[in-house]
DNA sequence: ATGATATATCAAATTTTGTTGATGTGTCAA
DNA sequence: TTGACACATCAACAAAATTTGATATATCAT
């Protein structure tokens, strides 16, 4: 439930973490529409492959992103549960109750 | 549109960077239900003064809280759009065109 | 087997973040 | 107008993330 999922910030955190670097989004974008082979992603993005890797990494990781090798292509997709469990997250920070509070009195 | 969202990602980067700490999460979590002063917000978290002002900082630099004075204490407030943006961007990585890409031939 | 290709990993250097304690600023009360 | 309070900022340090170039590993073609 919301609060469970608002609760569990530690889980949260390395979620917008692995999401908090252009590269990483670069790459999250990429794979939007379906499974996409380093090699692709290299060209697309126009980074080292040591630097790339280490993005993968990242959000592989985070349970962002899975892997899946074939031959010697290893190729990438997304996770949709964990990027919808972060969307979640983030509906979950809806007002609940509305409280006007008098602090600091 | 999607696209632009999706295209944004210096910006998406600075909302998920904000986000990717469990402390500012601490804060944005507590700001749900609406305006809290700082003084709460230390109590609740049990953070240092100038640690939660930093955190409080890079929050409100990402545009995800405000800030209003009220006499000597500060009262911060999340940023409703802000916070639905990024849930938005999130949103946008649903796939759009189902690809059967074959590659490395 | 040998070499080439695709990718991962590692170590070192660099950059970015975060923490802490001290000090500064604005506001209020006496 | 002095002192206390709430908060911000700063400087120094510590810790974590990122980049780079080199090397390792796995697979494939010859």
């Amino acid at each position: 439930m919301a609060t469970a999922i608002a609760g569990n910030t530690d889980r949260a955190a390395r979620w917008f973490h692995a999401l908090s670097d252009p590269t990483r989004l670069g790459i999250v974008i990429r794979l939007t529409n379906g499974e996409r082979c380093v090699c692709e992603l290299t060209d697309a993005l126009d980074a080292a492959q040591s630097r790339l890797s280490f993005h993968l990494k990242v959000l592989k990781d985070a349970g962002l992103i899975t892997d899946r090798r074939e031959g010697r292509w290893v190729h990438y997709s997304l996770n949709r549960e964990a990027i919808d469990e972060a969307g979640q997250f983030l509906a979950s920070l809806k007002p609940r109750r509305r409280l006007k509070v008098e602090c600091c009195g």
